[in-house]
DNA sequence: AATAGATCCAACCGCCGACTT
DNA sequence: AAAGTCGGCGGTTGGATCTAT
């Protein structure tokens, strides 16, 4: 069946989000609550894709977002639950409160792929690479960007049962990976626990409340948001 | 200092399932 | 039952930034 549009593209802003929008969704959903995407920009003044303001709203300026570098708790819990569940970001993010599907996934292809690599595991599988996979992974002067199967972990033609095989690899990951599966999964939570650190003494400032949290990302110019792992 | 290549991540795109008409 | 709408998801991309030469 066709589908239209989610929104009239001729009339909409598109690229990095500026200051002044973001500041106009952040208040529209301060006095409206989140919900009804479609009509929120409009009703926000926001020359916007809904879906656009909804990924703004999840990805950036929601005031429980964590920021800053992951944990190697954190890691873990990533490296664990992408054995269980697979590509399933949002299942994965909804048991790290304060974390992204979306920022879990770009954390998951540029660095954890690389260090589960470097442990001579198969990032996709959980398995041990084989014997010459796991040398040119452990080579230092090859980059996991240089393996075919991690640039692009489904191909095209396969993406589509991608997961299924990997279900199928899963069961039998857990037994042959070399990770622990000591796992003990919290049901997933509102609101952040105490015990997320902030990992900047601007982030330690800002998690003192949700509107604080709000004030400092909008005072901050969106590429000072960017945080690097040198 | 210049610049080419590598890396990172915010944002977009297209698809899907649930729900409504 | 069919068609349309909407929110949500995962994959991908483009541009900014960093690093190496």
């Amino acid at each position: 069946m066709g589908r239209s549009p989610c929104c009239e593209k001729a009339h909409t802003n598109k690229g990095a989000w500026t200051r002044e929008e973001d500041q106009r969704l952040v208040a529209y959903i301060k006095a409206h609550g989140e919900g009804c995407w479609r009509s929120l920009p409009k009703a926000a003044g926001l020359m916007r894709c809904g879906k656009s303001c909804r990924l703004r709203w999840i990805n950036y300026l929601r005031p429980d977002l964590k920021r800053g570098n992951f944990t190697e708790e954190e890691d873990d819990v990533i490296i664990k639950l992408h054995q269980i569940l697979g590509n399933k970001w949002s299942l994965i993010a909804g048991r790290l409160p304060g974390r992204t599907d979306n920022e879990i996934k770009n954390y998951w292809n540029t660095h954890i792929k690389r260090k589960l690599l470097a442990r001579g595991i198969d990032p996709k599988t959980h398995r041990p690479l084989s014997g010459a996979a796991a040398a040119a992974a452990a080579a230092p002067s090859s980059r996991p960007e240089d393996q075919p199967a991690v640039r692009s972990s489904c191909s095209p033609e396969t993406s589509g049962a991608c997961h299924s095989s990997d279900d199928d690899d899963r069961a039998s990951a857990l037994h042959h990976g070399g990770i622990d599966l000591n796992l003990s999964i919290s049901p997933p939570r509102e609101t952040p626990p105490p015990s997320s650190l902030p990992t900047t003494t601007q982030e330690a400032e800002a998690t003192t409340s949700s509107t604080t949290v709000v004030e400092w990302k909008l005072r901050t110019p969106l590429k000072e948001n960017k945080m690097y792992h040198y």
